[in-house]
DNA sequence: TTGAAAGCGCTAACAC
DNA sequence: GTGTTAGCGCTTTCAA
């Protein structure tokens, strides 16, 4: 910056305001400036702008990165959420840091001006660890009632309530629902089903399975049929044991959907190109991810902030 | 760190080096002052500390995250690359700056001190703008002959190869190639494919296929019993287009692995739980990641670094 | 083994 | 509309 002033005859606090699109600054001037500067490369120095301004303008990303099986953490899920919190934390001139759980002891983690939390719910320990960075942060999952945090999720509730809806309007009377419910969100799921479903008087199985995969499901409906339970209707938690399932059903030479409907969650491309084309819950995580840069940085400025569900949709496809 | 030193009664140097585990400080005095700075909550600016070193102790990641049907970029892949990295970059003191292409322009990104390129390969544009920054830079992907980027990529001529081998010793002597070999990616698993063929005189024959699609694997094999081809085998670039391509294979009513040997590529955890269990080529993603950070760091600290392919392994199920 | 001085590149506050 | 001064918090000289 210096150097530009003495090109511009100019003093460097002049050349600041000009890049940085200051009013207090002669149009002409600013543009004569900025073309010195395209033309000289120069390019700011942040550490600088960071130390003056006593912001690192940094927004860490804690990410379960761990596969588990346990967790539906792979799929395309954690990439649509952090192209959302990327687009817009970019876009309000924050960078996003990434890390682990590990990783986050980092002193650059620590020196983040805000903290979004992937994969893990409020209730995991990780988040009170977090907390006491005293650092704005907003969680992605299900929020538990009189939580205080700040949770971004997508409706749980809704979702298994329109899945309960669908099945009630076929006609189906004796659903099935599987998966496992001591995660908060699946727990959600599980709920929005039953009460929609008591509604018309209909009480669901539960099949509590705690592997989000397809043998898993396949398994589940075996069980059924060596309980010589009476089902109609199956809502399972995922995707991939949605598939299981409907394998175990056909197993049992039974048809999907003319003896048995089923609907999965997460709507991968997977179940779109599975045959019969799976029905689905969808959510958006673009926008998910969105909503919880937006919340981050409402707290970073002081500004109020809530926990928000976003809506799902089911995508009624051949099963 | 001039309150530990007061605090201290110590030079505000003498913390610096404390915290920094210096040797040059008395072992005792370095104790007392890390004490000190624990019991306070201390924690050091890292924008001073950059802006003194004159590095931004970052790497940008850039990231295609924009899920297009035209390649696998959705799946595992992209969080197993991303934890290698973060896991050897936070490890190396380093952080992770994760961006995409559009978002590459901000400031936070110039001034990273490396620069690694996910989900496009060298032949891209985008790799030639990046070029430009003059920062030390790693692609993943495939590289060109002749080309002076440092690329890190898993090895899909080998990947190809195996998959040879593996059908020539079951016999098979009609093999079909399903996939898009204008990705260099993609080019490469077919060339590899060709020739390790072609030494027991066997040439495959290419269903080029631009989606990753289930039904994109099933139309492949349609057209191939349209066009009355004979072939025993096939050899899928994606794991979504193997089980279409079975699909396909079992409504001409014709079994896998009984009359035509089945192979996709990335082994993702539905193929596993697929019936029946989908044989696939393994990569490492985790390992790739951890081999693109430790290229960058190389690069950084003025070290050489070259290309490298990471080996692939064919995990044989029952197709 | 410790310290004093200097300065990294930027911008807020206060002149003019 | 522009400039001067000062200082953000750290570490690398150089000196003791």
């Amino acid at each position: 910056m210096a150097d530009l002033a003495k090109l511009a005859g100019l003093s460097k606090i002049t050349v600041s305001r000009a890049l940085s699109d200051s009013p207090l600054v002669n149009p002409e001037t600013r543009e004569r400036i900025r073309e010195l500067a395209r033309e000289h490369g120069y390019k700011l120095n942040i550490s600088a702008r960071n130390l003056r301004l006593r912001r690192s303008h940094t927004v860490a990303v804690i990410v379960e990165m761990k596969p588990s099986s346990d967790r539906t953490m792979f799929d395309p899920y954690p990439l649509g959420l952090l192209g959302g919190i990327s687009q817009e934390l970019t876009a309000a001139g924050y960078s996003v840091l990434l890390t682990t759980r590990q990783g986050a002891t980092a002193a650059a983690v620590q020196a983040a001006d805000g903290l979004i939390l992937l994969g893990q719910g409020v209730h995991q320990d990780a988040v009170h660890r977090f907390d006491k960075l005293g650092v704005p942060m907003v969680v992605w999952g299900a929020g538990l009632k009189g939580d205080s945090h700040v949770v971004v999720g997508s409706d749980n509730r809704l979702g298994g309530a329109v899945v309960a809806d669908h099945f009630f309007r076929l006609g189906r009377r004796h659903p099935v629902f599987i998966g496992n419910p001591s995660h908060p969100e699946i727990y959600e799921r599980l709920n929005g089903f039953v009460d929609a479903l008591g509604v018309h008087g209909i009480k669901p199985l539960l099949m509590r399975r705690d592997e989000f995969t397809a043998d898993s499901g396949t398994d589940a409906v075996h069980s059924l049929q060596a309980r010589k339970v009476d089902f109609d209707a199956i809502f399972a938690c995922s995707d991939l044991l949605a598939i299981g399932a409907i394998r175990g059903i056909q197993q049992m030479g039974r048809t999907v959907p003319g003896d048995v409907s089923v609907v999965g969650y997460d709507d991968m491309p997977l179940g779109a190109s599975f045959l019969p084309a799976l029905s689905s819950v969808h959510q958006d995580w673009q926008e998910g991810g969105m909503l919880l840069a937006r919340k981050v940085l409402a707290l970073i400025r002081d500004e109020p902030a809530q926990s928000e569900t976003l809506p799902v949709s089911l995508v009624v496809r051949s099963t």
